[in-house]
DNA sequence: TTGATATCATTTGCATACGAATGAATTTGA
DNA sequence: TCAAATTCATTCGTATGCAAATGATATCAA
């Protein structure tokens, strides 16, 4: 074999490795499509709220009390995403912001009695909608996928 | 046991049930956990375009010419969504639109000679975000995880 | 004590993401 | 054929999501 069909074997496995990407194949574009999956089976159950809201509640239902920025770093949300979710849980009604009397910085959320209501009525139908959403698995292939899932965060 | 012992019984069972849902086991959580983990390894790697715009140029560089709700649907995006995806690409000078000519109503999107050269570039690099996306995962690990994972969509 | 750091929250700007409404063009079907 | 239905694209409104800059407060350290 030649030195310029080395080189020409080169190249074109090169051109081969590009041209052989495969979008629909890759992690991410398929952890993207499973979670708009995920956001659409939940709107059909819960039609007026979002996901990051729903989560925000069931946390405080959780732990009760805390600053809005530590409320954030339990579901996973920046300050600035923080905000604009209980911002609007707030104009629903369902958290109420007070001050810390000693750490003046810090912006304390609770639920409010409508906002614990709220969670209460939702939790069984959360159940529903993780149910759901794992519908095309199988019990021992649940236990695989979120054990392997819960490695990748 | 009194009856009104077993209907504490069952009260206290349905107080236990809600108060026993853990956020952070949910399907829909950890995947929105992940899917944010991605698009950080992910902005790591290409600071200079996003991942739905990188699917953009992969699948033009893929499929070539097509129309710009026919790639949405290719990348798993809706018409609303693919319109702004499209539109920044195209004034960065990536992708160039046209008009079909029998059916007035597609608009095609092409890949330019530019948006060729950059994805091309990208490619490689894309491969080394999805390497290290699944990162914490054995060979076999993600083998099964990538099998469910595309089962859940 | 006080100056440097760190933390909490807010604001701005940009980029998905999608429902709903609209308009233009095409296809279908009675 | 022509009215109804469908498809393609756009626009509007709302809601994440995050980087970066800013201001107020609190903590740390020399």
């Amino acid at each position: 074999m030649s030195g310029e069909d080395n080189l020409l074997k080169l190249v074109e496995a090169e051109e081969a490795d590009e041209n052989d990407y495969r979008l629909q194949e890759q992690v991410g574009f398929i952890l993207r499509k499973a979670h708009q999956r995920h956001v659409s089976i939940f709107a059909a159950h819960i039609a007026d709220l979002t996901p990051p809201q729903f989560a925000a509640l069931a946390k405080l239902h959780d732990v009760g009390e805390t600053s809005q920025n530590q409320l954030g770093s339990l579901i996973a949300m920046d300050a600035a995403t923080v905000k604009g979710v209980i911002d609007r849980l707030k104009a629903r009604g369902l958290v109420e912001l007070s001050k810390h009397e000693v750490d003046k910085r810090r912006l304390l959320v609770n639920l409010t009695a409508k906002g614990r209501d709220a969670i209460a009525r939702l939790i069984p139908i959360a159940r529903d909608i993780t149910e759901e959403t794992l519908a095309p698995l199988s019990a021992k292939e649940v236990a695989t996928f979120m054990r392997l899932l819960a490695k990748l965060t």
